[in-house]
Parts: C-alpha cells; sequence; structure tokens
DNA sequence: CTGTTAGCGCCTTCAT
DNA sequence: ATGAAGGCGCTAACAG
C-alpha cells in the first residue's frame, strides 16, 4: 500500500502539500495540486486511517453494541436508522453483538472502547444499571437504547412500554372487552417484560377490572413459546375474549394455536401483539398491534450520539417515545 | 486515556517491559511484571489499538459489505454465521451496506479497504464482475459471498440457486404435477433471477414439459409483488396446479392472492418457495420451500476470509452450497 | 504557498 | 531481563 511518502516522491512535493490536497486543509498550486492528485490515482493511495486516526485523536467510527442481529428483524430496522445517520455523517459503525450474555456485553463493550470509538450506541440487556452508569464517566460518549438508566436519563432513547401494553389493554376494552388474558415472556428479570406487565395491570385497572393472576399465561418470548402459553390458558379453563402479546411473536403463535383447537380469530377471541415487525403481514387476520417505532429510535440514538460528540446541544433529540396502535383486523367489537 | 508511557511511569519501568507484558512476548521478571500490571489496572489502561496497528500493520479488522441489514432477515442471518468465526478467531467486523447501489458498494468497499481491513467479505450485488476481479489483485484477501466471480472461483462462496429451482420443479413433478408456474422478480438482470429462472426451465425440461411463457409472471421480488404476479398469472386463465416462487416472500404474496379469491392452498393450488426465511413459519399453511443455508455460507466464507489472511491453505473450506427441499404443507400430491 | 519538524502510541530491534 | 532508540503514516504548527 502506498504511503504519503510515495505520493508526494512522485509528485514531487513535500509530504505536507500532500496532506493539504489530501484534507483541504490549505491552498495549494493548482500544478502542484494536480500532480499530487494524479500520482495519488497512480499509485493507487488510500490513507492509512490509523494513521490519521492516532494523530487526529478520531476514529471516525461509532461504535455498536446490539443483542444480538439475528433475533428477529428487530436489530436490523434499528441498524437501519442507526446507520442513515451515522453515514450521513461520513462515519462508520462497528457492530457487535452482546447476545444478551452478561459476560459478552461487557467484552464487546471493552473491546468498542479499546479501538477508541468516537461514541458508544448501546443496547445492553444484560448489564445492571451501575456498571452503565459507571461508563458514562468516561471520556468517551454514551448512549444507551430501549433502556432507561437511572442517573443517566438525558442519555438514554427509549420507548415507554408500559404505555405500550396500557394502550393495547385500553384499546380493547373500548371494543368492549373485558376478559383480557396477558401472554408473556417467563423471563421474568428482563425489564420489557416488567414493564409491559405493569402496563398490562394499570390498563385494567383504569377499567376497575380486577386482574386474575389465571388470565397470565408465560413461555419463551416467541411463536412457540406463544403457542404453548395459549395452550396453558386454553388447559386452565378461565374463560377470555381477547390476549395481549408480549410481542407479535408470542401473539403470532398464540393465534395458530387457536386455530389449531378451532377458534376463529377475531371472532372468538381478538389479539393485539406488540411490536408491529414488519412481517406481521404475513400472518391472517392481519394483526392489531402496538407500533414500535425501533428504526425511529435507531435514528435519535445516532443523532444523540453525534451531538454529544460534537459538544452540541442535545435538546433536540427526542429521547422517550410513545408507542401507538397500530389497528388491523384482530379485534372484534363485542 | 491513559498510554503506555503513564503505565511505565507509575509502574518504574521503561516503555518496552510493559509493551512485553501486555503482549506476552518476552519474559519479565515476576515483580516488575506485577507492578506493570496493577498500574494498568490503576489507570484503566487500554492499548491505542490505532497504534498498535499503525505498527504492526494488522488492524484485526474483517471489513463486511451487505447489501442491506433490513431486507429481511437474510443479512441478519448472513452475519450470525460471520460473527460467530470471526469472533472466534479474535478479531472485529465492521458492517457496510450498499443498499444495493452501485455507486455506494464501490464506496463502501473503497471505505472499508482505507480502514486496513485485514480480509473483506463482500455480498455484491450491483458490480460488475471485472471490477470485483480487480479487487482481489490488490493485497487484501477478498472473499464473496453468494456470487460467483468469473476467475476468482476459490474465493466465492455460494449456493447453487439453478439447482434450487430445479429441485422445487423436480419436487412438484413427483407430486404429479405438470402445469408449473413460476413467479419471479421483474429484476431481469439480477444474477439469482436469472439463475432460478434458469433452474425452472432446467427442471421442467428434464421432465419433458415445454416451457409457456404463460405461466411465467413477475413484479418485484416482496411479498406485495407476489400478490400482483399471481394476480396476472390469473387474468391470464391459464390452468396451472403449483406454482414455484422466486422467493418465500413472493410465495407468500401469492399464497394471500389465492386466498383472496377462494383458492386453496394446497388443495387447489400447490406452492414452493425459496430461502425458508425463518418467519415462514408465521405462513399457513406452512410452505413447502427450497432452503437457502445463508447462516452457514456466512460461516464459511469468514472461515476463507480467515484461511486466506493466514495463509493456511483453504481447501477444506466449503465453497458451492447445495440447496434441499424443506417439504411442509404447501405441495400436494395429485 | 511550501517545506521542515515534531510528535500521536506503540512495537521491535539492538545493546546492555 | 531490561532500556534506549527508531520508525509505522499522518497531521499540525512553525518557519520561510
Amino acid at each position: 500500500m502506498a504511503t504519503i511518502k510515495d505520493v508526494s516522491r512522485l509528485a514531487n512535493v513535500s509530504i505536507s502539500t500532500v496532506s493539504r490536497v489530501i484534507n483541504n486543509t490549505a491552498q495549494v498550486a493548482p500544478e502542484k495540486r494536480e500532480a499530487v492528485l494524479s500520482a495519488m490515482k497512480e499509485l493507487n493511495f488510500r490513507p492509512n486511517s490509523f494513521a490519521q486516526a492516532l494523530v487526529s485523536k478520531r476514529s471516525n467510527c461509532i461504535g455498536v453494541l446490539v443483542g444480538d442481529l439475528c433475533g428477529g428483524p428487530f436489530f436490523a430496522q434499528m441498524m437501519l436508522g442507526l446507520e442513515r445517520v451515522i453515514d450521513r455523517a461520513n462515519k462508520f459503525t462497528i457492530v457487535m453483538s452482546g447476545n444478551h450474555d452478561e459476560q459478552r456485553e461487557r467484552h464487546a463493550i471493552e473491546a468498542l472502547l479499546q479501538r477508541q470509538c468516537d461514541a458508544l450506541i448501546l443496547h445492553s440487556k444484560a448489564l445492571p444499571d451501575e456498571e452503565l452508569l459507571e461508563l458514562t464517566h468516561g471520556d468517551t460518549p454514551i448512549v444507551f437504547v430501549n433502556r432507561v438508566v437511572p442517573g443517566a436519563e438525558e442519555r438514554c432513547v427509549w420507548l415507554d412500554n408500559r404505555e405500550g401494553t396500557c394502550c393495547a389493554v385500553r384499546h380493547l376494552i373500548s371494543m368492549g372487552h373485558s376478559k383480557i388474558a396477558f401472554v408473556t415472556s417467563d423471563d421474568s428479570d428482563f425489564t420489557d417484560a416488567k414493564q409491559r406487565f405493569e402496563g398490562y395491570k394499570s390498563g385494567l385497572e383504569e377499567a376497575g377490572i380486577a386482574l386474575d393472576p389465571q388470565l397470565v399465561t408465560s413461555a419463551y418470548a416467541d411463536e412457540v413459546g406463544g403457542h404453548k402459553a395459549v395452550e396453558q390458558l386454553l388447559e386452565r379453563n378461565v374463560e377470555f375474549t381477547a390476549f395481549v402479546g408480549f410481542n407479535d411473536a408470542m401473539a403470532a403463535g398464540g393465534i395458530s394455536c387457536l386455530m389449531e383447537r378451532g377458534l376463529q380469530v377475531p371472532e372468538q377471541v381478538s389479539v393485539v401483539g406488540f411490536d408491529d415487525i414488519p412481517y406481521i403481514r404475513f400472518i391472517r387476520p392481519k394483526l392489531t398491534t402496538v407500533k414500535y417505532p425501533i428504526e425511529s429510535i435507531g435514528e435519535q440514538a445516532a443523532e444523540l450520539a453525534l451531538r454529544l460528540l460534537d459538544g452540541k446541544n442535545s435538546e433536540d433529540v427526542r429521547l422517550k417515545f410513545v408507542p401507538e396502535m397500530v389497528v388491523r383486523d384482530s379485534v372484534k367489537q363485542i
């Protein structure tokens, strides 16, 4: 790989001049500039980004920690939002996945930091609040996604999960339902699960409906889990006219369980999901759900990170997102 | 951020000694080693990876170009495979997406190269063969995924698309079908589309069935497109008992079109998809499809890249993948 | 406008 | 076993 020295030699100028034309950092005589340009082309020169980073103290990289790239389209969508703005700022994205494992998350963050990322965007599920808070004291700007870290609220971009399930319940109630089940994740120290359950409870409470523990069922938070959970629910022989799913996948699994038993959705049971994942359009009936605006969240998180980096004020960055209902065909008025 | 100098000062040793304990590159007196270690801890020292890369000529990064992170779970799954092996090799992954645009792909590769990635794994759809071939002449090892670049075959990890649709057709024929439609992408200079169409043709040919152009229909390669394409097909009023979809999304779209018109799958029309995307389980009936082992392909691509890097022989890396049928419920024997 | 010079943080001989 | 010194490729004063 050719270096700046090679170019300077070929163009018969000093390395500073070359540097100047590379970075447009000062005026250079047109003829010399031409000479440099053609020398660069001839040698297929590309500035060594490490040398640049070493001296300029800027890596132009934003490090991103995600749960896992493959757990559904979720992170992919977030990345889409992130990339859009990071790209526009002419920076790079380095992605690492923590796979929801504490050790791995810690290691990934460590690695990102060591890479001298200019800023970090973290979607950490496994690390404790204190550890995350600690990180914000370092000299690398850090932004948290989908999580509120106490003491670092102004660096968190997140969705109000509680409000989400609450909306879902409200919607069902407005459609005449009152026996509403909740099909949730069995990972009870998963913050999202707690919050969504809270939302379910307060939605009922608002309407003066007592919580019936028999109507709450849980399993692993995917389609298979949803299927199982609804199966359990059915076995309990409690009456319900609707259920809210922890996420769309569980809702879809639950629906297939109902259908297998000859129960029609929404004729006999209404269903509301959560997330509005793209491939929900494959599900029949079209699922009514709560939108998780993950792409926008990604965008705002990146925006915030860049602001922090530039020391610009970040007041107009949206931190807290409020979910909205997406009404489709899986809820029936009764 | 503390530097090696700070550490050496605090530990009362020379820079070299610190370097030695960092890299385990020579014997160091136990007491000094201890002093260094504790100094590193105290200063929260992390070696500057740029300085390391600058002098060692190794960035420990593998650059990856993907079509887009969000066009379905496809790339996410590939990333899963890639990451697994890159991670195991203690290296990093830098991802950029080309969004199927020639300019952007070129720019992304340029950027990755400038980042001094140790090797590149490219999933390029838009760049011409010659340009890609050219890249392999540089000094950075390059691996192509899901594409055969003439002249660089030993650096390509790919699936035999042609064989895939051929399998699908064979399967349908073995189930008694002979009027088999093909619902494909309208992007005709898209290599995958060409190859899959070839497979469809040769599948028919094998069975001595003449190709009926009326049975081939195309649209944008997603669910909506599938819907449209099948709509067209229906309007043509040609008889068919089955169709092969360009991919699962088109198949799913086609199925919903059929269902809306009261046509049962597979009772009246059998369907075979392509890819076996994860969320296919949401589709009713369960779709029979051709598996695209994208995760394994990702793994092997990464494996190949690492081999190339280490100059190890890469003979046992699997380059060409052969698709296999996944038989589920959307095909009926007639 | 241009060239010279001094590092950025680290690794690696080369002496000791 | 250890320290001193040189240099990786580049940028940023500083002199002309």
